[in-house]
DNA sequence: CTGTTAGCGCTTTCAC
DNA sequence: GTGAAAGCGCTAACAG
């Protein structure tokens, strides 16, 4: 047993071909090392490596098609590579674009998606927590619904990598990447404003502790505290009721025009679900923008353009917010202990005809 | 050393509140049993428990919220509870809807998914693959972009579960859920052909190898081959090159009115994406639906209804779609090995105002 | 019924 | 520089 144990003999891959598992063991075998130093060569640690080793190693683990097990890596040093992502609700555009960011920075910085679409539901959301904890993943994507946050909050004490979508959450001291509501919701409102409309209403979901909505009150609020002239009001909808948005803004409708019969009235809608609702609604209601009612909507969506003429909107750079919310989680990952922090991303005004108030019109 | 090494001692449950991680281990010394028992218990080996041990386990466990990790227990017996789901755009809202339910299945089943978007590029669709794998995922679910599928025939001559959906793929056998492209198509066209309309654009993205879009091609050819009177043609169109389909489609229509002055004209939109391209070609081009040419769009979108007198669609059963792909792979995981199957499910059309051509219309 | 003993594939001290 | 050995948390024979 004096010297290198060079046995380079019996090469028999036989599994070439198939994705048949090929382990570390088998490729130090056969090229004649050591595990340890395949594994000092995957870590990436190649100064502690002789030449001729590293190419031993190099060209064995390509002959082999040699590919590491995440998951016995993850076993011993705690790197999975992986990265959980609870969506509130997948069926949200909004979710959606913001997945295809964080996606790819994930894919750029060799992480993988754990994903779990929580529907909303608290139940859920503590039970895909468990299973992502369960696979240790290193870091999560959290678009919370909201309520209940008991579990978010103990991952906070455990001091768990965790970076917030769009919400915030009450005493978790996570960071936080997302719109600048408050400054969209204002530059939303003053765009309505100054496009000659008096008499205008928000319409969200129920705000309830959602700091989104929240924030896009108070932008528009803001907004209107200028206007003294000028009348607003917040109307909460619940969208899976049906008729629910039809008839709020139907007597929203009704009651401004009783008490201001020479104000332009519109719409401020506060997120996509609900810009498709009152699209739907108004469209029942046989009612025309910019002709009856003004309309503007939070979230650039694809149809945007095509109904009547055109629904202006504020576009959000979902893709952004999804992108920087991954780099801020892989900052966390690797050991910032920073103050919690909040990235807030401008939205963009896209006007169109919803929200062009035509000085000469007629009613 | 004699009997049971009962020591229930030192409950040094300090972390209780962190999700720190608590072992297997720990909970067998803290319960006053061996490892392989609390291991049992986990694989649902009840009946191999004794009500007391049982008992035991069962209080110690949710005493230290305790939690398996799901990493450890997929290194030794490979059931790892995973699965990968590779989706050729995730911006394409058939593919959202489709992991929609798919992700609701795993829920359902206990599985996880991992999701990887391959933006429909080869490179890309080959290393989230290597990804997936090296997490040894139990399964796949595969909407492949469709060229270079080596890869994917290597997975299956190693017998590795996969799941097609909607594209098939040539000389692979592994089994499919998707539309009944052939069936939808036929109907489709048979209800603008019945509507009155006489010349039919089938416009769609790239025949070549995707199946799904070949299948919507046979279908909209049988259609049309039972009505000489009639004319159908098959556009293809590239949506990502600005104009292409507006330029397309309006040959089309210039060259049918040439031909046949007398007849109506109609669109087919293959998919959802060229829905939208279509939507806004007719827009910029200003042609009305049904008036100056009619419209059936592949794929009920959420904004259908709303642009003009509402888009006739063809919908897809998609949240099933993305059910039963997972049944299916669940089923091949738990070792069934059936010759591969194909799930088709049906289509179902919506007719709205967009192939309404009323008979007594003026031009 | 229950526990002991080996590993799964990889990383990581700690020696040489 | 390089390797042997000891685990990571869990499951799976194999004994009693």
């Amino acid at each position: 047993m004096a010297g290198r144990v060079r046995q380079k003999s019996n090469m028999q891959h036989m599994r070439s071909a198939g994705a048949g598992k090929v382990t570390i063991a088998q490729v130090a075998r056969e090229a004649g090392v050591s595990k340890t130093s395949i594994s000092r060569y995957l870590g990436g640690e190649l100064d502690a490596l002789s030449a001729p080793l590293r190419e031993q190693i190099r060209s064995t683990i390509a002959r082999l098609g040699y590919q590491p097990s995440q998951m016995a890596r993850g076993l011993k040093g705690g790197r999975t590579k992986l990265i959980g992502m609870l969506v509130a609700d997948i069926l949200n555009p909004y979710s959606v674009a913001v997945l295809h960011g964080a996606e790819a920075a994930c894919q750029e910085h060799g992480y993988t998606l754990m994903l779990c679409n929580t529907g909303n539901d608290e139940k859920r959301e503590k039970q895909s927590l468990a299973a992502l904890h369960s696979y240790s993943v290193e870091g999560l994507l959290f678009n919370t619904q909201g309520r209940n946050v008991t579990p978010l909050k103990e991952l906070g004490q455990a001091a768990f990598p965790v970076v917030l979508l769009d919400r915030r959450v009450e005493g978790c001291d996570f960071d936080l990447v997302g719109l600048d509501n408050v400054g969209a919701a204002r530059m939303a409102t003053e765009h309505l404003l100054s496009s000659g409309y008096s008499d205008i209403g928000l319409v969200v979901q129920p705000l309830q502790g959602v700091s989104s909505r929240q924030g896009r009150q108070a932008g528009f609020l803001q907004a209107m505290s200028t206007r003294p002239d000028c009348h607003g009001e917040t109307l909460e909808v619940h969208i899976d009721q049906p008729g629910h948005v039809a008839t709020t803004v139907h007597e929203f409708l009704k009651r401004r025009r009783n008490q201001n019969g020479d104000g332009r009235v519109a719409i401020l809608a506060g997120n996509g679900m609900v810009s498709l609702q009152i699209a739907l609604a108004l469209q029942s209601m046989k009612l025309r923008f910019p002709e009856d009612i003004g309309l503007l909507c939070f979230d650039e969506l694809s149809w945007s353009p095509l109904v009547g003429s055109g629904i202006s909107t504020i576009e959000q750079p979902t893709y952004d917010i999804g992108f920087a919310a991954i780099e801020r989680l892989l900052a966390r990952i690797n050991g910032e202990s920073a103050p919690r922090r909040e990235i807030l991303l401008d939205g963009r005004l896209i006007p169109r005809g919803s929200s062009k108030l035509a000085q000469d019109m007629v009613l």
